[in-house]
DNA sequence: AAATAACCGACTGATTTAGTCAAGTAATTA
DNA sequence: TAATTACTTGACTAAATCAGTCGGTTATTT
């Protein structure tokens, strides 16, 4: 078991397309700018996430990524996987051989541990994430942020332009 | 949320003290033998659990470590925590301000599984590890091991005395 | 006194994280 | 077709963490 900020960054972005994807591919641009995720770290998770087949990319102006089906299809554990991140808790990846071949005393524990993880997890969609009501509002304010956030850069491009 | 090696080495000792505590406190070295451990790395995982109350040592020779109260009152996630691996998947430490000071998209989402993990690790005491069948025939096992090994040892030293 | 076993702190090599940087490639639009 | 935009790729890095070692100290028993 491994949880980072790498998986729920992914997880995170990949809430943000399906929050925002409805037409039209999103940039990686926005997402970094709504959800505070470094550009360059987004396009590494990307990239994995792209090998896994969860999302697909369009690229030219106006481009960006969407999700590869619908977001009820997409679950957590999925996203999680795609970014290396497993929801294993053994040690020994299942195989129980831990103690030089033999199973470990504890084998067993982590076994359910894991099966109750992947269960949770992968009983959650992105879909139903989007229906969550606390997650709207967030949505919400994190939309007005950027908002502002760009009428502050053309206020400044406004500024420059004028004095150049 | 992180799990590792020490988490899981910390488990597996204790297990192995309320498997072979009954009576007497039990060395270090013993249970580095039989769960395949390193001794001093076993040092530095005990000072902690000891730290948190969870076990009790006794000096001198004989001497060794015994758990600090019956081991139906231990539980895993308490074990865990002594080793500062913490059951927490959030981001933010359960406080919600992980975006400067706001909620992150996903807060709610961590904290679920927070909770999750930590009920399911919780209800797991030491003493009922000891009654499933799978974790006493892997005790048996790990204790003829060490009995061979045992042998192995004393006969080296039978024939070094020998040719001394 | 000698053996035993816990205690303590500093130290290490290897791995992983989170993140950056720079050069490249593909698709639009003017 | 040229310029632009935006995704793609890979190499690189500083910092943190992990698993483990080592040497020495203190307490207890025989
Ligand atoms: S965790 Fe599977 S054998 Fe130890
Ligand atoms: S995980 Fe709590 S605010 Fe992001």
């Amino acid at each position: 078991m491994k949880l980072t900020t790498r998986g729920r960054y992914a997880v995170t972005a990949m809430l943000d397309l399906a929050l925002h994807g409805k037409e039209g591919p999103i940039s990686l641009a926005d997402i970094s700018s709504r959800q505070d995720i470094s550009l360059s770290y987004l396009e590494q998770l990307f990239a994995k996430l792209r090998k896994s087949n969860l999302v697909k990319s369009v690229r030219g102006p106006g481009g960006g990524y969407r999700l590869s089906r619908d977001d009820t299809k997409i679950n957590v554990a999925d996203i999680i996987d795609a970014v290396n991140e497993s929801t294993d808790a053994t040690n020994c990846g299942g195989k129980g051989i831990c103690q030089n071949g033999e199973m470990c005393l504890t084998h067993h524990l982590w076994n359910d541990l894991s099966t109750q993880i992947h269960l949770f997890l992968s009983g959650i969609t992105l879909g139903q994430l989007t229906q969550k009501e606390h997650v709207q509002s967030i949505c919400e304010r994190q939309d007005m942020e950027q908002l502002a956030q760009n009428e502050e850069r053309l206020a400044l491009i406004g500024l420059d332009s004028g004095n150049a």
